[in-house]
DNA sequence: CCAAAATAAGTCGCGCACGACTTTATCACA
DNA sequence: TGTGATAAAGTCGTGCGCGACTTATTTTGG
């Protein structure tokens, strides 16, 4: 069972980060959306979605929070009026660089070796790409 | 980003079970929960939470919509009052061997082969292991 | 130039996930 | 033997995840 191993490990690696995500008032998505950012800033939702693998159903509510708290902006395009631009706050900025500590902060605890990280890392990028053929697949088909 | 791609991934897998579990009527965690009382009928909600690494307050309102469905039944132990048994119906026992198929249909589908998924599945047991005990250790530390 | 198709974002509903808490039953042991 | 600790299941509230649909804007082909 590939598939549930994958859904356990991923759960159980989020529960590893919530204790540190909670310190910064960020659940795990929101996270992810600001580290984002930080590498890219101003970036339309559908945008976003794509890199981080949601919809925009889910983004829209979890973007609208994120304005709530502070941490980002959200403002049409004027080039376009479709598109709305998601930007960082100064104070979303000073949450992204803190919440860029935790991966580091969590591999350190974890004791994993920079070897078997990168080998696993590897591994599951590979997978993906795979999941993603048979996806495609699988809608040419239907 | 370990933890960005399992998430990714699990999600992306997820997606790709969805077309055959729909037919069968079930969700993804209901899937799981189905094959393994075909595995080991009459399990309690605590073990059989343990088994699939989830908590009593998913599994509960869970088997409550599968009981409803007519796949399992719940009844409480006599032995000891506050453990409920889970069982599969006659109804429950069909949908689980159907759904015990889609597995190897989606591996068929999928095109890996025999070797990349068994190395793939021991990559994330390993690692699964070592996010468990990171786990132990953190609430050591609290 | 304009109607139809495509695109971007958002709303709605339902089913998990899970922290915090409650209820009920069993156990431990002074 | 009673009483506090422990254990099993469940309830409640909030936030995703996503299928189905809506709204508003741009693009495109006739």
């Amino acid at each position: 069972m590939l598939c549930f191993n994958l859904y356990a490990a991923s759960h159980a690696f989020i529960r590893l980060y919530t204790p540190h995500l909670e310190r910064l008032d960020l659940t795990y998505p929101q996270f992810l959306v600001l580290l984002s950012l930080r590498d890219q800033d101003r970036q339309g939702v559908g945008t976003l979605g794509a890199t981080l693998a949601m919809e925009t159903n889910t983004l829209s509510p979890l973007l609208k929070r994120m304005t709530a708290a502070g941490l980002v902006t959200r403002v049409r395009s004027q080039q376009d009026e479709r598109r709305v631009v998601v930007a960082l706050t100064e104070t979303g900025r000073v949450r992204a660089a803190q919440a860029a500590e935790v991966p580091g902060c969590i591999a350190r605890d974890s004791g994993m070796t920079e070897e078997s990280y990168h080998q696993t890392l590897k591994t599951l990028q590979l997978l993906r790409a795979q999941i993603d053929t048979a996806a495609q697949q699988a809608r040419r088909g239907a």
